[in-house]
DNA sequence: GGAACTCGCCAC
DNA sequence: AAACGTGGCGAGTTCC
């Protein structure tokens, strides 16, 4: 595709956007304000809690007689590290100690879980019931969509942000997607394209192994199999939960161009709950078939952070040189035609220049031209939706998943129409796309909130 | 008193 | 030699 094309799919999609931001999203005010106060009332109680405790008296006694924020990164820091002279294992990007979650976790101090806690109800009040609160008009938000703002020609969404309410922890998704509600009698759909970077990383590097494993195999299985050193059970609650820790810990940092140092910390330490420093023991880390994680690593040689470390290093060569040399070739390539041009140009005509780290020149285009996948999709949606007089609405997108406010008596008719255009019809208008595209739906019951959806 | 920065955390 | 990409946003903090 050429630059004019690159053009056109941007005004195009503009016009779409902004006809998505428009429609808006209806949301819960009643909901809203309840669940507000009743987070005051916990946030509160846990407040009282935490400046009962033995932790905090002792950070205000060291204060010497300045108030203490509980809130504040420096101020904690200030304490852990300076005042109880915690040894410090990981540094913000200006050097101080960190004081993120995981940080805190390890400290092992009971005080800490509490102010964890409050953190994540006050993220929840004040960025998301709040954010929609302060942004609604009429019981409505408008989520704006910007295509000129990232650098990799993906986009953005602001006032409120329709692209980050939580998803994974089951507590704030709930709590957030339960403010979020389809118009009077109509249904909440959401459609997601499968894999969709990985394949379109695929239709870049033509890796025949990469586009086998997407069409039939189960890389993140795989991979598990040789880093965790076990025979896959799908029956296996703990083979269940190495796979996932795979795909998380290792096969899409290592996509985005990390390397193994990062992803045995990942493996072990964030995903199988096993100590960084020091020897691993019997009975550390999670749950794994009969015993623990650490009692089976341990079984086959490896015993700690910097022996597990060795093996990912072994595992990340033949990752790349051996499964997936094509795309590691590539990769290469690509880099090299950058280094001499000074630019390179993506596959649906947009021209990335400019000073880039090697992992941005690998992952600008291919996240670019997945989200221009969904884009062309968008447009094409909503051309359908005006031609054809839908009540249906197009009310937000998320980089590969576009959400709809669907009227059920146009609901098949609309599900053929939308799998028809981001499966087929992309196809026969971009044939660069040399991978089959697919998409997950998933659906809410009529007049229920976006915290209940379900397979269709 | 506002701009700009830092930190942390949510999404893909 | 370097060391996972893209954003938005709230609160705390510092600078001017």
């Amino acid at each position: 595709m050429n630059v004019e094309q690159a053009n056109k799919l941007f005004l195009d999609g503009i016009l779409a956007l902004s006809r998505m931001e428009q429609q808006g999203l209806r949301i819960d005010l009643d909901y809203i304000r309840a669940k507000n106060s009743e987070i005051n009332q916990q946030i509160q109680s846990l407040e009282r809690e935490f400046t009962n405790s033995k932790f905090y008296k002792e950070w205000e006694k060291s204060r010497n007689n300045k108030t203490v924020n509980i809130y504040s990164p420096v101020q904690l820091g200030e304490f852990i590290y300076h005042v109880k002279k915690v040894k410090i294992n990981k540094e913000t990007i200006t050097g101080q100690g960190s004081t993120d979650e995981e940080t805190l976790k390890q400290l092992g101090i009971p005080e800490l879980e509490i102010l964890l806690q409050i953190k994540k109800l006050k993220k929840i009040r004040d960025t998301y019931l709040e954010g929609f609160e302060t942004e609604q008009v009429d019981g409505y938000i408008h989520p704006v969509y910007n295509l000129h703002l990232v650098k990799t020609f993906r986009s953005s969404a602001s006032n409120p942000n329709f692209q980050n309410i939580p998803k994974r922890d089951k507590e704030a998704m709930d709590i957030c997607r339960k403010a979020i509600y389809p118009r009077p009698r109509h249904q909440l759909m959401e459609v997601d394209y499968k894999q969709l970077e990985v394949r379109i990383s695929a239709t870049y590097c033509n890796d025949k192994k990469l586009i086998e494993d997407i069409l039939e195999g189960d890389m993140h299985r795989d991979m598990a199999e040789k880093i965790f050193m076990f025979k896959y059970n799908p029956n296996e609650p703990s083979h269940k939960v190495l796979r996932s820790a795979t795909k998380n810990g290792f096969i899409f940092p290592q996509f985005y161009g990390d390397f193994y140092k990062n992803c045995a910390v990942n493996l072990t330490v964030n995903w199988g709950k096993l100590p960084r420093f020091g020897k691993w023991k019997k009975g550390m880390g999670i749950e794994f078939e009969k015993g623990n994680l650490a009692d089976h690593l341990i079984k086959n040689g490896i015993n700690s952070l910097d022996t597990f470390t060795e093996h990912i290093k072994e595992i990340e060569q033949e990752f790349w040189n051996i499964r997936y040399f094509r795309y590691a070739k590539w990769k290469e390539k690509w880099y090299a035609e950058y280094l001499q041009n000074g630019y390179f140009t993506s596959k649906t005509g947009f021209t990335y220049s400019g000073l880039m780290r090697k992992n941005d020149v690998m992952n600008y285009a291919i996240q670019g031209s997945a989200f221009h996948c969904l884009l062309w999709s968008v447009i094409e949606i909503t051309k359908a939706q005006v031609k054809e007089h839908w009540d249906t609405r197009l009310i937000g997108q998320i980089h590969d998943a576009i959400v709809l406010d669907v009227n059920p008596e146009e609901l098949d008719h609309v599900v053929d129409v939308v799998r028809c255009i981001m499966c087929n019809d992309i196809r026969q208008t971009w044939d660069w796309i040399s991978v089959p595209l697919d998409v997950d739906i998933e659906i809410c019951d009529v007049d229920h909130s976006w915290a209940e959806k379900h397979n269709l």
